[in-house]
DNA sequence: AACGGTATTGACAACGGTTTTCATTTCAAC
DNA sequence: GTTGAAATGAAAACCGTTGTCAATACCGTT
């Protein structure tokens, strides 16, 4: 009846990392889009590539502009959408509206345990979690299962400056 | 050095369900607001109970305005905030950015089992992951945890009409 | 049954993050 | 160097949600 739009945000890369130029040999454009490398869409990467910790791209954007890197909102958001759909970084939702985004060392399947005041994250795996949502879903008869799971908290680093 | 914001969307509720008055005996006003009882209020209680699928507010103002029972959009919004508030209703924000609430049946901690298609719901608890979260986050020095778990997929009755 | 104080309502404006638009700039193949 | 296509970015549009505030509806009291 009511309708739940899209939800769910897995993914397993294939590509390895970093800045790909694509074959770009003649015809085809490269996968995601962004073909060509250029001094923005270098930017936004290291920017990623300089920190663990969930990023909005807001916050990439200020930090861009005081390294003396500026590069134009509209373009983070846009490299950041590109990077997302090629799997090199992961996405988050927080429930306050915004959009977080960590380039991950693991490129299959897992989850972060993130910190809500720096947004540090660690990668966790958990095979059994896997195992269950599987076992759940194929019990009430639910196909094209996908999950989501996160875990919240203070880092250890947090705890001092309250 | 980034930042996350809130994060984070569990509860476990005390009042056991329906349209509370509260006392009101004279000064201290209600727990998470909302008094009085009204036409606009009880509607939405109603088509929240009414469906066991997750629901926009906007689904909701456009079935209610349907329904001949006409509630004023903000209306809307703000009853569902102090459902949610005192636990009564669940929250769960979509990867699109909307937001959906669902009249939950279980009172104490659990997850859902969501349709992509539909919003049909299902609650699951699962002991062995809320040990496992725990877990992970205090191997790794976290504090004041909290996860978020999800599964989405096809419900059975929308595998027929793809 | 009428009153009166106050909680509630709802049309409309404002918000905040994200996406589009489109003219301009940059890249890289020739 | 020339050139066509991709990338950029300022500004406007979007969209779900929240704030504003005058008008209205509740409900205990008279």
């Amino acid at each position: 009846m009511e309708g739940v739009p899209t939800a769910n945000r897995d993914r397993a890369s294939d590509e390895p990392d970093g800045r790909v130029t694509v074959s770009a040999g003649r015809g085809l454009p490269g996968r995601g889009t962004t073909t060509r490398s250029t001094r923005q869409g270098d930017a936004v990467s290291a920017a990623l590539a300089a920190t663990n910790a969930f990023t909005s791209a807001q916050e990439l954007h200020a930090q861009l502009r005081a390294d003396g890197q500026p590069v134009g909102l509209t373009t983070v958001y846009r490299h950041l959408q590109v990077l997302a759909d090629r799997g090199e970084v992961d996405v988050l939702r927080l429930d306050d509206g915004e959009t977080v985004y960590r380039r991950c060392a693991t490129g299959s399947h897992h989850h972060h345990l993130v910190c809500r005041e720096c947004g540090h994250a660690v990668e966790v795996a958990g095979p059994e979690i896997e195992r269950w949502t599987e076992q759940v879903a194929a019990a009430e008869g639910f196909t094209d299962v996908a999950h989501t799971l996160e875990i919240y908290g203070r880092c250890a680093d947090c705890v001092s400056c309250p």
